[in-house]
DNA sequence: GTGAAAGCGCTAACAA
DNA sequence: TTGTTAGCGCTTTCAC
């Protein structure tokens, strides 16, 4: 494969007037630049990444670590994320972390080896102290999950404010005996359930520690806990699901006990995937703008790859959250 | 940051010694090893990617080229790639080529530019001639489509027995009159539109070319075939899909429109997805063995790198597919 | 406006 | 078993 060098001696000139050409500096005659991609062009060269990344000490590559693929959120917050990271000439290195600590920490190193200049959380697995030590090595920030300890840029959605507006639009259809189903593993799962409680504070209702069911995610786990509801001497009316998935089993589910919905239970999601829409009956949710979320991060990420001295500010981007009304409430 | 040449240093050693360690070479004492590991340790010592890739020509990275990962097909496929991968110390480089030709284009510049090892196609936008030059850079294989003129392996199902086997399903519940939904831009599609005129002809059913539809993909799209199926005069009384999302979006009008399914309009997808198990009626579907897909070609990839000369086999791996039957039909 | 030369950090002959 | 040395292919001073 050719080389600079190859390209210089064809082009008859030095390896600093082609490379001067391959990455725009000024002062080339234009007899020269074409010197130059003409012969490149006849060797067919191509710059080896690993020489330019070795020299330049930048890889203009940055991570993304989600939990998993399969779980559609995080497609659409990549593909947000993608849209301004192409336009900027930059790429990106999808890490799948499979909820795994260790995996998560092998990410980390990407930073410390040169493989990528920044690094993008869609979610936590170790405590923040782990984390910390990293970001002497390169940019990051949250996004999506947050911490409150984090002393990195965080862009996420007021998640209290999402579960409480979801609660409230259950509590506005006349539900008093609400279920609730979210995760404590992350500060979002708490800030969820804590603006549950605060809606049905609002209102003077009690929470019911029977209905609050925890970290439960999958269609698999919304199937299971429809069945536990369905035991129960008592059901509640309605219930809060922290995601789509869990809110999509629960459906499912409740076709094979015949109980109606929303008539008997009245169901709301988080999150506003696809799937939201096609259920039987169609799922009421509370939408996240996930593109707008990816996009931002990443137009956050660029800014402090060109500013190193913005990387100490703690700022914190909240985009807004609202509730879709369709058929499940 | 501390090189290798500062461990050096501390250890006492030189550098080819630390690099033996770093590579677990054989012959080097205990104590040398003692000694270097200690000194990386102190000094945070982690090898630069770059110079290792730029010293040895490998990455140990291999670029897998989807559509879109919005498309939950690929996050499985994905996952199943990913498996073998991680397993052997390879890295994936997600890459969405959004159905552009440019950027297919683009992508394989990763193989001259020396950025990935190997490349794996999960659908291909240019022609064969374009793509096949780039062979010479590195290792490719075909994984789920594939094209006869491709001259390097492919792992696929078998897309005629699929389709085939999904019509004969709907001929064998009793179906005469039956639609067809798929693509035509690849061989993928034209052999599931074959499979599928192989079995009405196997039955003495004619095809009639006015339910014949093409190149629908989404949902939205499922949406708009339901509605112009509406309009007709006469109507089939069953519809074969090449996808699941366009069964999805068939059923989901179908409720607007009151046609109940599958009495008034069978439907069957094609993929196996987790939404076609929630939909209402759930979706009878053609199952694709996509992780293992994944899995087969990923360990295909690493016996050809580690035998460059396997290159040249234009073998072709096929996997089982099935007919999954639920209520749509 | 162009070229010579140094060096990014690493590995692998080869020599000892 | 270990060290010396020569690059891998590129960019960037610095000098002209």
């Amino acid at each position: 494969m050719a080389t600079i060098e190859d390209v210089a001696k064809l082009a008859g000139l030095s390896r600093s007037t082609v490379s001067r050409v391959l990455n725009n500096h000024p002062y080339v005659t234009d007899e020269k630049k074409r010197l130059v991609y003409e012969a490149m062009k006849q060797l067919e060269y191509y710059p080896n990444s690993s020489a330019q990344r070795l020299r330049t000490q930048k890889t203009d590559t940055i991570a993304v670590l989600v939990p998993r693929l399969t779980n559609p959120f995080f497609p659409f917050l990549i593909e947000g994320l993608e849209m301004i990271a192409v336009k900027y000439g930059f790429q990106l290195l999808i890490c799948q972390t499979h909820h795994d600590k260790e995996k998560e920490l092998s990410f980390l190193n990407l930073l410390l080896t040169k493989q990528v200049d920044g690094l993008i959380f869609t979610a936590i697995e170790n405590d923040w102290a782990t984390i910390d030590s990293f970001k002497t090595y390169g940019p990051m920030i949250l996004c999506n999950e947050y911490m409150s300890e984090a002393t990195v840029p965080i862009v996420r959605l007021d998640q209290v404010k999402g579960s409480y507006l979801g609660t409230r639009h259950l509590i506005e259809k006349g539900h008093k005996e609400i279920a609730y189903c979210g995760g404590t593993s992350s500060e979002l799962g708490i800030d969820r359930e804590q603006g549950f409680r605060k809606a049905l504070a609002e209102s003077g209702l009690v929470v019911n520690e029977k209905w609050l069911f925890r970290d439960l995610y999958s269609i698999e786990c919304g199937k299971t806990l429809l069945r536990k509801l369905v035991e129960m001497d008592h059901r509640p009316s309605a219930i809060f699901t922290g995601s789509d998935e869990v809110a999509a089993g629960i459906i499912r589910e409740a076709k094979n006990h015949k109980i109606r919905i929303p008539n008997e239970l009245a169901v709301i999601g988080f999150d506003d995937q696809p799937i939201a829409e096609l259920l039987e009956p169609s799922l009421t949710t509370i939408r996240q703008p996930t593109r707008d979320m990816g996009m931002k991060t990443m137009e956050l990420m660029l800014a402090m790859l060109a500013n190193p001295n913005m990387n100490e500010a703690r700022q914190i981007i909240e985009l807004p959250i609202q509730v879709i009304s369709r058929e499940s409430v």
